[in-house]
DNA sequence: AACAAGTTGTTTTTT
DNA sequence: ACAACTTGTT
């Protein structure tokens, strides 16, 4: 549960109130963790290889550090993903009781976020500002594109999505427009003059109208820091212990964040695994972890090796897997768990033959008393689960799906939070645009109007009751004024609020959609989250930044609530493990994916990615792929497996073939 | 100017 | 299979 963009802890009743009375460090942890766990202040390297209790040893510092005499809020945790802190901080707090809850911590951009609305006038922030997730971005980049007339060329222009990917990686990179277009688009290197004007015109928009899209929340972070002093210091003195977690996943802006904030103590810790960077699309370099002991010439180095997950058959594959990248921190993960069984290799016919070998084995798995939730299906897209979806419904198993589409991002959910949105920030004219579109007889051009018109006056309510009066889109618009008259009438907290616009827009869903059933149970789902909330403007940052992670699709359970085999992308299963795992379509042009081919670099990263993928498990493997499949894009047909596994001794695991087989 | 139906192009991964 | 763009109708 998040509270004022702070973890808080939920106490559990076996927690202790108070401190353990002696943590046995020496005992607890092995000589490398027991080293990185108990070393003294000053800048911290850990290189913790895949499953090497990288958690553990990050709880025991925290442990120690508030041991030797450091407030808790003085500590600060910066984690790549929400389930990692909150992972993190619940661990520490079974082992320390009460005392960590004070922990601040977090993503970098909900740390961002939290420190922006404090201090970000000092850059010229109002501190009302929305957060804009990708689809917003996207939808300012159209409406620019098309008022600038770019749409209609003879030569083709990129698309709103193509610009957003421009702009993010330009500042995510921290490259000029010009590198990343000649780089990576060379084929619109005709426009890049265009392309300049329109990020030129998409940032004054923003700035103009409070709105801040996710790689700004980083620049403003990074500028506060580098030009007010005092803000610096403060903060530095604020949290005199930094650790950061997932270090390889930081691009550059957060390393230097990270680095600003320390500046005066350089008392950091950052964790991480060369071998496990996995977000370089985002901008994330690895190289950030080579080259930490550089910025930090006084960094102490520690290397966990000793691999408590898997069994020895599971990682002597790993380590061939990643033995094979170009660059990285030399390391061999070793287990202790000897015993095993080797991974497997399994050929399937096609698509559906490798669903229902999943399927199969599932049940089988079950059947020998391995819990559901303790198995994982694991791909790298999103849409490689489609089939296997199907199957699993037949069979009727239960599953969750990570990854991919969230529900925060369908056009149902988007429009109720429009609605929210304009409440808080009447500037926010994505939201005004959005709301307004859904109005019968309003179109683009009386939506544009409208919002002109409203950006006049303070009043907007208003000017919204004048605009209702005029003849086009007037009935439908006047509806829209009365919902907004009693959404400020009364202070309400978001629930209360939701539920009057649900009161409006429930008929909206029914006439727009013909799943309205499925999307009417998904605004349910997001009236029960508001319901933790008291303030509006938190539950709207929380929900932009940390989106849930489960998609739409969920299969209802015929038993028990929990007891769900897991889907997921291989991006949202770091940091997790599973007793068995299945990589399918592990099929070259798949994984690694055809969109990789084109340089080095992005093919080690999926090297990288189905190393992730592999080390998740502990007990069984099963690598799966589809032959006799046609790709369209590329016209031909793929039948090899992965060629990450090329040359590896054929020893290290078994091959199937599913041909013969029937079920 | 808004809306509905038909056509064409495109396809990862996430904060 | 889906979304963005285009064309035709009210």
């Amino acid at each position: 549960m998040i509270e004022n963009n702070r973890y808080v802890l939920k106490r559990s009743s076996a927690a202790p109130v108070s401190p353990r009375f002696t943590i046995d460090y020496e005992k607890d942890l092995n000589p490398a963790q027991y080293a990185a766990a108990t070393v003294s202040d000053g800048p911290v390297l850990v290189i913790a290889g895949a499953g090497s209790g990288k958690t553990r040893t990050l709880v025991y510092r925290v442990a120690r550090l508030i041991e030797s005499g450091l407030p808790p809020q003085h500590l600060l945790l910066l984690t790549f993903t929400r389930k990692a802190a909150q992972e993190m901080l619940n661990r520490a707090g079974l082992l320390l009781g009460t005392a960590c809850d004070r922990v601040a911590g977090g993503t970098f951009h909900s740390f961002a976020n939290t420190v922006l609305r404090r201090h970000g006038a000092a850059i010229g922030l109002d501190l009302a500002f929305t957060i804009l997730d990708r689809t917003d971005a996207e939808d300012i980049i159209q409406l620019l594109r098309n008022a600038r007339g770019y749409g209609e060329r003879e030569k083709r222009f990129p698309r709103k999505n193509t610009l957003g990917e421009i702009f993010s990686a330009s500042a995510n990179k921290s490259t000029g427009l010009e590198e990343i277009v000649f780089g990576e688009y060379p084929h619109f290197s005709e426009h890049l003059e265009d392309i300049r004007q329109l990020e030129k015109a998409y940032t004054a928009y923003k700035q103009q109208r409070f709105l801040v899209d996710y790689d700004d929340l980083l620049l403003k972070l990074k500028e506060l820091l580098e030009t007010h002093r005092e803000i610096r210091e403060q903060l530095s003195e604020a949290y005199r212990a930094v650790l950061v977690d997932e270090y390889q996943d930081t691009n550059k802006i957060q390393a230097c964040v990270v680095r600003l904030l320390c500046a005066v103590h350089e008392n950091i810790m950052a964790v991480g695994d060369d071998a496990q960077s996995i977000y370089s699309f985002r901008g994330a370099n690895f190289k950030n972890i080579m080259d930490f002991p550089k910025e930090f010439p006084k960094a102490r180095i520690f290397k966990l090796e000793e691999n408590y997950r898997s069994t020895q058959p599971i990682l002597n594959l790993t380590n061939e897997i990643i033995n094979r990248a170009k660059e990285k921190y030399p390391k061999h993960l070793f287990s202790r768990k000897e015993a095993g069984r080797r991974p497997v290799l399994v050929q399937a016919e096609d698509e559906n033959r490798q669903s229902r070998f999943v399927c199969q084995k599932v049940l089988d798995l079950r059947e020998e008393g391995v819990p559901l939730e303790q198995i994982a299906v694991l791909f790298r897209s999103s849409h490689h689960s489609f089939d296997l979806e199907i199957e699993l419904g037949k069979h009727g198993l239960p599953f969750v799906k990570r990854g991919g589409f969230k529900f925060i991002e369908t056009a149902h959910v988007k429009d109720v939070l429009a609605h929210l949105r304009v409440l808080l920030n009447p500037r926010d004219a994505v939201s005004w645009n959005r709301l307004l579109l859904l109005i019968e007889g309003v179109g683009p051009k009386r939506s544009q109007a409208v919002i002109a018109a409203l950006a006049k006056e303070t009043d907007w309510l208003k000017m919204l009751k004048v605009q209702a009066e005029q003849k086009a889109g007037g009935p439908a618009l006047k509806e829209v004024t009365r919902l907004f008259e009693d959404l400020l009438s009364a202070p309400r907290i978001p629930s209360e609020q939701l539920r009057r616009i649900y009161d409006y827009y429930t008929p909206l869903v029914s006439q727009r959609f013909d799943d309205y059933p499925k999307r009417i149970k998904d605004l349910e789902h997001l009236y029960a989250i508001t319901e933790r909330y008291l303030k509006l403007d938190e539950f709207l940052s929380d929900i932009t930044l940390e989106p849930p992670n489960e998609s739409v699709t969920e299969i209802e359970p015929t038993g028990r609530e929990d007891e769900k085999l897991v889907l997921s992308t291989v991006h949202s299963a770091k940091g997790l493990e599973w007793h068995t795992v299945f990589i399918i379509w592990a099929l070259d042009g798949k994984f690694p994916s055809l969109y990789s081919f084109d340089t080095d670099d992005e093919l080690e990263e999926e090297r990288r990615l189905l190393y992730v993928a592999a080390t998740r498990a502990q007990k069984g493997l099963y690598i799966t792929y589809p032959v006799n499949v046609y790709d369209k894009a590329m016209g031909t047909v793929l039948s090899k497996p992965t060629r990450f596994l090329d040359g590896i001794p054929r020893s290290l695991y078994e091959t199937w073939s599913l041909i013969e087989e029937d079920m």
